[in-house]
DNA sequence: GCTGTTGTCTTATGTGATTAATACAATAGC
DNA sequence: GCTATTGTATTAATCACATAAGACAACAGC
């Protein structure tokens, strides 16, 4: 698990983002017991206490679940991790149609840009 | 011109992003006075000085400049406006795309999305 | 049963963002 | 020339975020 933070944001709102992306992409895999609060804490260099405020959200959303001194847990539920990563990607479009359409851009002109920056990131990953 | 903030980011830089904003699109157009840093403030529904630091940090950038008790102007210079646009839209682009490539997300899989989401939006716009 | 680890809670402190309330010099407009 | 408006600066107060340090009950594992 990479841990990186931005200074535009509440450190507790990345980390709330970055374990959910950990979590639907497969790297906290269902069922998994996830490090303690303070192990997460340190490996990612924050506070124990931030760290326990973002898993306690995450517990709300119901994609982690903790047992009093066993550990927490990765939900079991694929269909609430599909769905989660569902929910995500639609975010992520929609907030980029908006801000691009706001911008101007026409919709053929949007998918150009985009099929022309995945072409050179193809490029990319080839000569590397 | 609309003023919304979500309470994730820093309200000045959201005022900073806004104010952009309203510059490539011609909302504010090149050469036009804009409002005083107070009526900006009332209209925003925010502090003047909040107000005053991203129209500062605007300025940093060249997009505005300020005449002493004249008032502050859009500057005058297309060229440094389509470049901020393009600017703007390119780290859309990158960001979005980073995202759904770290969701997992295969390239035909987000240009569908995207097209998808286009298509909807048309039809919305039809209905409405 | 003991012990260490667990999630959880509490209190205190520091920092940055934001608001609030002014104040000032410069000057456009009359 | 006067005056109101301008950008700009200063100081203080408030709030959320983040850290720090420590405490507690529960219980898994021995």
């Amino acid at each position: 698990m990479q841990w990186q933070f931005s200074n535009d944001a509440p450190i507790y709102t990345q980390l709330i983002q970055q374990v959910k992306v950990g979590i639907v992409t497969g790297a906290f895999p269902p069922g998994e017991r996830l490090p303690s609060v303070r192990d997460l804490a340190t490996e990612a260099g924050v506070n124990p206490n931030t760290m326990q405020r973002a898993l306690a959200e995450l517990e709300r959303d119901g994609l982690v679940y903790s047992q009093r001194t066993a550990g927490r847990f990765v939900t079991e539920d694929n269909t609430m991790i599909n769905q989660a990563k569902r929910s995500l990607a639609e975010r992520h479009v929609k907030t980029f149609l908006e801000a691009m359409l706001r911008l101007g851009f026409q919709r053929d002109e949007i998918i150009t840009l985009i099929t022309q920056e995945l072409g050179e990131e193809e490029a990319d990953h080839a000569s590397a």
